[in-house]
DNA sequence: TATAAATTGTAGTATGGGCTACACTTTGAC
DNA sequence: GTCAAAGTGTAGCCCATACTACAATTTATA
């Protein structure tokens, strides 16, 4: 019966960490997307893919995991468009971003490198640690 | 000519963080196999499969691109050994997770958040920002 | 409007990291 | 010493993410 790792130990850790790994990209396309739509009106998949530094292949087949996940939609040829999860997705993901950013910047992280190293740590950043940053700031002032 | 995204681009960040993620697994094994061997005496493939939560196959799949990386080595039947290279990673890494829990703790992270947190952000705290969080952790006593 | 350029989509390939199933070796209990 | 249990290794599968190459479509320019 007994299935998953016990609570504690370093096997769930690693679980949890494989298991934000596996949704990281999705995070950070939803994000990307959402900015598109936002500055330029429409999110073509050779904008993400230059934005993201990789193929636009790469891209499109993000983008079919994307629809898959129900966190967004296509028309051929007409861009990328996010659906109402997608959309909260993207928002809760922005606000993480800067959140982690921000701390990295109160702890004395130069910006270029507090920016790089936020867009792999926002992935493993919980809701307790969340809060816990968002109080740091806060008091901290 | 021109092949790398320019530095301070968000391609150049999202470069960055894919490659930190495609080393992270090759670090977690090298630590768990130091600190099996340091406790154990010797580093079994089902004790890192245990360890990390995963099947013995996919463990020894991953021991073998430890072996191509030049950072173990490995005796049928006998274990999995580190190379001097696999060694100095394993210490890195080990002062590196530490530094992650302790700097999350300071900030008011509970224990088990911190530590299941800090085995995903690891990978992605770059030297400079390693630097930061050691001044921030000396600064503060 | 015809044609060239850019974009988009698809196909095929590689690598990585999961899994289960099965065979073989070693270890431990009797 | 025999034999069962535990551990180890291999094979074959799936999915995600990357790439290049090529075809189809759309957009822009002459
Ligand atoms: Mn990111
Ligand atoms: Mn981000
Ligand atoms: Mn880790
Ligand atoms: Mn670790």
């Amino acid at each position: 019966m007994e299935k998953l790792p016990a609570e504690g130990t370093q096997a769930r850790r690693f679980g949890k960490t494989r298991f934000a790994q596996s949704t990281a990209v999705l995070e950070d396309y939803a994000e990307l997307i959402a900015d598109l739509l936002a500055s330029a009106g429409e999110a073509r998949p050779t904008d993400i893919a230059r934005r993201l530094g990789v193929s636009h292949a790469t891209a499109i087949k993000t983008i079919a995991r994307l629809k898959r996940a129900g966190l967004a939609t296509a028309r051929p040829y007409r861009g990328v468009f996010l659906t109402e999860k997608g959309h909260a997705l993207a928002d809760r993901v922005r606000v993480r971003h800067r959140l982690v950013v921000d701390v990295l910047r109160a702890l004395g992280v130069p910006s270029e490198a507090a920016e790089a190293d936020a867009e792999g740590i926002e992935h493993h950043v919980s809701e307790i640690t969340l809060k816990a940053f968002a109080q740091f700031l806060k008091l901290r002032g």
